[in-house]
RNA sequence: GGGCGCAUAGCUCAGUGGGAGAGCACCUGCCUUACAAGCAGGGGGUCGCAGGUUCAAAUCCUGCUGUGCCCA
């Protein structure tokens, strides 16, 4: 075994192993109980980053420690299709060789996509590897697969004949770019500089005119009303009245509508119901007419009138020009508002009229947000359950319906003849009504509407397959915060519809990991991190315990820090398995024989972290595992088991070394499985040297070991307390040497007081660690009361004083300043104390343990004061100067 | 405009009513046969600001400032 743990070549055979042995594949006829990660399918367009290496690292901690606890653990794996940004790739393909998608048509371009999808879709999974998920493979998914398909058909044409789809001229986000409408939920809104137009209305059959302002002069083409609000006095008399639209001369009428903001602009509002979601609502409570100036492709209607066939944007120059010419522009203000883009492409979202397939979200709504009110999905942290609840409480109907080539084709079927729509799982051989012939509907539909099947149809549905009803619904879902009201809930409504259970119990909602500057990591700021390319660098362990030790409840900036501790901490790991390994005899049987305080000790902690280590998975509490297992593992077993173990290690008595080479290989195992969902790697590869493992007499394999369960035989406070003075006297052993310069090479001699009868016995079990920690000879045990005359250094713990001989070794300076440093902090600790014990509020209403404690802490510290007192009038020579003498 | 978070050591973060912690960075000394990706010892914080509740506040409440995100 190298000195240096190195990753790389480990990570790859091991996982080749696993795969090879099918380790993570599951089986629905395993009578264990199951454990079921659904993973939030990622786009087959995309590559691994920072927020998938976090969530999928959670993943697999959850899902090898429940295979470690014994349950049939599944995750499933797969990608969805990702209708706008797969077709985006083809068509940039197509590009490169001159082409449009409609000079090859529809079929040979779907031939086109599956062939990307063939070569390019898979990348992510393989990418999971890298990072150690013990995904199932096997059974990889895609939300377009042959039965996946057959799915989403039954999904639509139950919905549709529930009346719950439907088809509806309504204004939608129109993405100009993709060509296609989008949901409320794929538009993201950003600030943008822009300006406030304010242009003067004529009004009807009088000399006075109104003046509005507007963001989109552009649109006054289209508008169909003028609005102010009812309680606005300024206008009163004009409601009722009409105006005279600027340009296109159209007369229309003065509404009143509480929803105007008399703070806004002038007051007055144009309303455009063909062109703004705002005017759209206003119009359909005044039954006003739309008109449709600017269209799907983006440039001005014949309804524009003089200004069709321009973009938007040269409208509106055109059209500033023109109003100043008629003298009805006002004035332009600078002015910031949000602007809708679209998510895939950023661009600039038109809302417009068309005609949809709309889903009435309120139905399904229902039920959905019943099971989050009585605890049948659970949200950690608790707060998404409130962002997912407001999100659902006021739900509006989802634009299903996509003008792409790539997805699930809306199975609805037109008659060419009487124009009857028929909506069927198979295509329908001609019109129900009047036999004519028939033409399916062009558009598919939205990626996430397949997506929100993804629990069941990846498994199977709507076949009662041995796997869905082995492993549905599922247990937990964990992803990102943005995906809540996109997939969690539409899953969430979509399962309970379906199937009549909640897709899962616990939706855990992972923190955002966010770039140095304290904002989400940007590919166009050039602020991402690559977690491939720190699995290259550190080795997938590293970065596994980085991110969940990063992975609390907020967000957190990345800090590489994070990843070298990681990295660190394995190799930690290597080297102390080496030494045991190395170190053990080899005729050692792996079994736990205590034979010194340090051995009960430390198994008693073992399983007291293993059991605390358990309690923080029930709460999904990553970091604190991490931490836990950390400091266990480097502060305890690596800094003071194993440095106690050495003496009779490397002892000449064989019966010493095999003792403890039993215990410690046993330690080991217990440690890699207790380390193993966080760090698969370098534990399994450990494991795989146990010579316990070696002969068989273990799972080959550490993923199939088992959880350490409860060990009360194991469990020993004294041990516990013993060692805890061991340290405690080591260490203040070591500080006081370096505090008075004694050479490394020197050893010292230490009696030891026994102010409890039998407490120095632990130290005296443990002399030759002692000595070896300390650099100190044990040189006898006294009772209180008998301590020897001469020098000393004291180091008082629990029950005992250790009294260090100076005799010749230190000189007085170096002695003053170490008793002065000392009085000052008992003095200061002295000094808190006594001011809460002089409250006599605190006497009487604190509770008596926290009082006695107290109280003992004022004791101890003026036992220290006093001891060092003594000292210095002994050694230095008069009175130790006061606490305000020493501050200068 | 509405809502949700966050502010603790130089940096990244734990800590949610009873004496301020970790990793990194820093200082001192060590290549001590598991590990220099390490070992031993050490320094460093009016816990954003201002009020309040309490015997006791980093922790609970109110306001303010700064900062990030979501919704409209």
């Amino acid at each position: 075994m190298a000195a240096r743990y190195a990753p790389h070549e480990v990570e790859e055979r091991l996982m080749r192993r696993w795969l090879d042995r099918s380790s993570f594949h599951a089986s629905a006829d395993d009578p264990r109980p199951p454990y079921v990660i659904a993973i939030p399918p990622p786009n087959i367009t995309g590559s691994l980053h920072m927020g998938h290496a976090l969530n999928d690292t959670i993943q697999d901690i959850l899902i090898r420690y429940h295979h470690l606890r014994g349950f049939n653990t599944l995750w499933v794996v797969g990608t969805d299709h990702a209708g706008i940004a797969t077709q985006n790739k083809v068509e940039g393909q197509l590009a490169a060789e001159g082409l449009r998608k409609e000079d090859i048509g529809r079929e040979a371009f779907e031939k086109r996509v599956w062939e990307w999808r063939r070569r390019y879709g898979s990348t992510i999974i393989h990418q999971l590897k890298s990072l150690g998920c013990a995904c199932d493979y096997e059974s990889e998914r895609f939300t377009m697969d042959e039965a996946y398909q057959k799915a989403v058909v039954r999904v639509f044409v139950e919905l549709y004949e529930k009346g719950h789809i439907y088809r509806d001229v309504y204004l939608v986000n129109w993405c100009v770019r993709c060509g296609s409408a989008i949901s409320d939920l794929e538009v993201e809104h950003e600030d943008r500089a822009s300006k406030l137009y304010y242009v003067r209305y004529p009004v009807a059959g009088s000399a006075e005119t109104l003046t509005v302002a507007t963001t989109r002069p552009e649109t006054i083409l289209g508008d169909t009303a003028v609005a102010v609000n009812p309680k606005d006095l300024r206008y009163g008399r004009f409601v009722g009245k009409t105006a005279v639209v600027p340009m296109v001369g159209r007369e229309v009428p003065i509404i009143a509508d509480e929803h105007v903001d008399i703070g806004f602009g002038t007051g007055a509002l144009k309303i455009t119901p063909g062109h703004d979601p705002d005017d759209w609502e206003i119009g359909l409570r005044h039954g006003l007419p739309s008109v449709s100036v600017i269209g799907p492709d983006g440039l001005m209607t014949e309804e524009a009138g003089d200004f069709a066939g321009l973009t938007a944007a040269e409208a509106r120059e055109a059209v500033i020009e023109r109003l100043e010419r008629d003298g009805l522009f006002v004035k332009a203000e600078d002015y910031n508002h949000a602007v809708g883009t679209c998510y895939r492409c950023g661009t600039t979202i038109e809302p417009l009229l068309s005609l949809q397939w709309f889903m009435d979200m309120k139905r399904l709504a229902g039920p959905a947000i019943k099971a989050v009110e009585d605890g049948r999905v659970r949200f950690v942290p608790a707060r998404w359950g409130e962002v997912y609840l407001d999100w659902m409480r006021g739900i509006r109907p989802w634009c299903i319906s996509r003008q792409l080539w790539w997805g699930h084709r809306i199975p609805a079927y037109f008659c060419e003849s009487c124009d009857h729509v028929m909506v069927a799982a198979s295509p329908p051989p001609e019109c129900e009504k009047c036999g004519g012939p028939l033409r399916q509907e062009e558009d598919v539909l939205d990626t996430w509407f397949s997506s929100a099947l993804w629990p069941f149809a990846s498994l199977g549905w709507p076949e009662q397959t041995r796997e869905l009803e082995t492993f549905y619904p599922t247990t937990v879902l964990s992803t990102a915060r943005d995906i809540i009201y996109l997939w969690v809930a539409r899953m969430i409504m979509m399962g309970l519809e379906f199937t009549g259970k909640a897709p899962f119990a616990d939706v855990i909602i992972h923190p955002t990991v966010l770039a140095a500057d304290g904002r989400r990591m940007s590919k166009s700021l050039g602020t991402g991190v690559d977690p491939l390319e720190l699995i290259a660098d550190y080795g997938a362990d590293a970065t596994r315990f980085g991110l969940a030790y990063m992975s609390s409840v907020q967000d957190v900036r990345f800090s590489a820090e994070r990843i070298e501790m990681g990295r660190n901490f394995a190799n930690k790991i290597w080297n102390a398995s080496r030494l045991v390994l190395q170190g053990a005899h080899p005729q050692a049987e792996p079994q736990v024989e205590p034979a010194t305080p340090a051995d009960r000790w430390i198994f008693s902690r073992l399983t007291a972290v293993a059991e605390e280590v358990a309690g923080l998975y029930e709460g999904y509490e990553f970091d604190d595992v991490a931490r836990v297992l950390y400091r266990f593992v480097w502060n305890e077993v690596c800094d003071w088991y194993l440095e106690v173990a050495k003496s009779r290690l490397y002892s000449e008595d064989e019966a010493e070394r095999l003792q403890v080479s039993g215990n410690l290989l046993v330690l080991l195992e217990q440690v890699m499985i207790l380390l193993h969902p966080i760090m698969p790697f370098v534990t399994e590869e450990i494991y795989g040297h146990l010579p316990q493992v070696g002969a068989g007499r273990r799972p080959a394999s550490l993923f199939d070991a088992t959880y350490p369960g409860p060990r009360p035989e194991w469990v020993d406070p004294e041990a516990e307390a013993a060692m805890e003075v061991f340290i405690a006297v080591v260490g203040g052993l070591r500080s006081t040497r370096e505090e008075l310069g004694l050479a490394r090479d020197l050893i010292g001699r230490v009696r030891l007081v026994e102010l409890q009868p039998g407490a120095a016995s632990p130290l005296v079990a443990l002399q030759r660690p002692f000595r070896q920690l300390s650099g100190c000879d044990l040189a006898g045990v006294v009772p209180e009361g008998t301590e020897p005359a001469g020098r000393f250094a004291s180091v008082v713990s629990a029950g005992v004083k250790a009294l260090l001989d100076l005799e010749g070794l230190v000189d007085v300076g170096r002695e003053r300043d170490r008793l002065v440093g000392k009085a000052r902090k008992a003095e200061a600790e002295a000094a808190k104390a006594r001011a809460k014990l002089d409250n006599p509020g605190f006497l009487a209403k604190a509770p008596e343990a926290v009082v006695a404690e107290e109280r003992s802490r004022l004791a101890a510290a003026e036992a220290v004061l006093d001891e060092v007192r003594l000292q210095y009038r002994e050694r230095i020579g008069g009175e130790l100067p006061s606490v305000e003498r020493m501050r200068s």
